[in-house]
DNA sequence: GGGAGCATGTAACGGGTTACATGATTGG
DNA sequence: CCAATCATGTAACCCGTTACATGCTCCC
């Protein structure tokens, strides 16, 4: 048995695991068909990825050895491409599931960057951001279990499944959350109400050596 | 009155914006304090710079003219340059916060790509993963109540102690569902125990067609 | 004296998005 | 026949990260 110790992995970027992780369930699968995977599983908790990057993903994935690619389309000039994953693909994977130190998780709430800066906007407006903001989660929830649905019972998805789960309570999380929010910033709205004219700049002003005398 | 046309707003991305956010509040502040402040509230929903971002957008916002800055330390080589925001800075940020088109939430969640590809992964391993971000979760959210005791009572940031407030829940439902999760990780490997009797690899293969004549 | 924190930057790199371009197939 | 969808790609751009570099001041 040659070469029997533990090489090095090409340090691949967590889009490029995504990427072949979804070949990794067995199919062979074009770019089209792995972007719209992505669209109804991954994008509720990681990834929704352009078709350029798809490609350009899965042209890197092959040239490392982790894909394989064919053409069908007969002889046509523009062949639709099918890639499947190889046993080298498959045990880079697994190393990876096993030993990659993982990436923490990454938030980006430009909702909440609204709400945060609310003393420089108009409060109805901040109130129809966050109303928004709430029924796009609910949108989301529900499509979450719609997915949900289509992979219960398929008995090599219940992982996918798990997290499908967990993205439906993601998304009733971040609705809920929302409405309390709501209910914060009327009850704030009140109390602004109460003690001030209509003073709109700069309430916020003088607040000076806390930042300094802020524990980290 | 000369130019009362609403004058198209330099197109920013949301991180200037942050920014500029950052220095809306009345402070007069060096990058230095900036990226701290930013660790201790942006940090929770949106946003961790670095350093070097932070003094070239201070850069560029100086350049636009949303802010100016001073340099302090007497007459010194390295001097420490203090920023503030600019009339037009404040009348930037209320437009933007209110014009602006709110781009969507992003998440970016290592854990669960780890978990969606949990049949390439050794379970106990998993098991270890979402344990740990469970108490990463709890961090975060002991931290964010700190935080948001520091900030009450502060007039002035009403706003930010309402985002604190959130973002304390937020760490919260994240701890929550990691313990669901947890919970139904559990039931799977107990379900795979009982149904298999080794088999590591390829127990996902086969299930082929489901994924082509899956309705999007 | 030395380490921790204060303070500011430059340069390289690359990942990911956007815009653009092309054309086939299918169904109403 | 025309629109939608299938299908694949290139090129430019730039944001953000990482690594590197420098030197101060305060306090133990």
């Amino acid at each position: 048995m040659p070469n029997e110790e533990p090489t090095d992995l090409p340090s691949l970027r967590p889009t490029s695991w995504a990427t072949l992780g979804l070949l990794s369930f067995g199919e062979e699968l074009s770019g089209y068909d792995l972007k719209k995977w992505a669209d109804w599983s991954l994008r509720f908790f990681y990834w929704a990825p352009s078709y350029s990057q798809i490609y350009s993903e899965l042209r890197k994935l092959e040239e490392i050895g982790y894909a394989t690619s064919r053409v069908v389309n007969k002889d046509d000039v523009r062949g639709k491409r099918l890639y499947r994953i190889t046993p080298a693909g498959e045990e880079a994977m697994s190393r990876w599931a096993n030993e990659a130190p993982v990436e923490p998780a990454v938030l980006k709430h430009g909702v909440m960057l609204r709400m945060w800066l609310g003393h420089a906007g108009d409060p109805a407006h901040l109130r129809e951001v966050l109303v928004e903001h709430r029924d796009h989660a609910e949108k989301m929830r529900v499509r979450a279990i719609a997915d949900a649905e289509g992979a219960a019972h398929e008995p090599g998805w219940a992982f996918p499944l798990m997290v499908l789960n967990w993205s439906t309570k993601y998304y009733e999380d971040e609705r809920d959350r929302a409405d309390a929010m709501l209910a914060d910033l009327d009850k704030l709205a009140r109390k602004q109400g109460r003690s001030r004219s209509s003073r709109r700049t700069s309430s916020a002003r003088r607040t000076s050596d806390e930042l300094r005398s802020h524990s980290s």
